[in-house]
DNA sequence: TTTTAGTCCTATGTATTGCAAGGTATATAA
DNA sequence: TTATATACCTTGCAATACATAGGACTAAAA
């Protein structure tokens, strides 16, 4: 159900802060979404080629510098389309789940 | 973005109400998800044999027999499921929406 | 100098999903 | 008897998303 979820996710969070791969995978955990770098880094440079991401290199405090990633105007707009699409997948959930059960669920089945 | 939640959303559906799969598509449209014959016919397939979903056959005004499909006792749990996780989905996306913006998007970009 | 930790990356594989296209069967109407 | 409308189904494709596994580079610490 998650999926394609991730795209969205990591779009929301760099419209908030600047992050580097580790830091997002990290900021995920804390939203009860386990991702893993394998599935982070292609991510991430496919958005970038898609012209939704750019990036700064920034030293680390220790080992190699890092990436930090942020929404250039075109992925603030793409990020408006897939708020959009967010909203409307919620009220179609929304709606289905507050149908009004009709017809009983256990008569008459045939397996 | 909606990958993955017909499955969902059919089970929704067939809570509320036994139907057939051109009662699902027309159901589904009302509710804003485009679905098509060679998409669900496959997908109800698949969700009897994994013993979600019963059927009765049951006679049309013109044609062939339809197949009304309603929710099996299995089927009913694994909705739970689903609902929570689509809760923990939307709690997720909620928080990342709230978060408040720290850094501004526009400074030091490297393409 | 070697080890360790942190960071980046790619190639490949798997699984799934949804769709397009074509096919079969039933029943009524012309 | 043929045509039409309704209903079911299967096969195979295309997309894509995610994970696994491996590798390489940098800098500080031992």
């Amino acid at each position: 159900m998650r999926k394609g979820m991730l795209e969205y996710c990591i779009l929301l969070l760099l419209r908030a802060e600047a992050s580097y791969a580790n830091d997002i995978i990290e900021k995920l955990k804390e939203a009860q979404l386990l991702v893993v770098e394998g599935t982070i880094y292609p991510l991430l440079t496919r958005l970038k080629n898609e012209g939704l991401l750019a990036y700064n290199w920034i030293e680390s405090p220790r080992g190699a510098p890092r990436k930090y990633y942020t929404l250039t105007p075109k992925g603030s707009e793409w990020l408006v389309g897939l708020n959009a699409a967010w909203s409307e997948l919620s009220n179609t959930v929304a709606r289905l789940k507050d149908l009004k059960v009709t017809i009983p669920e256990n008569e008459n089945i045939n397996l």
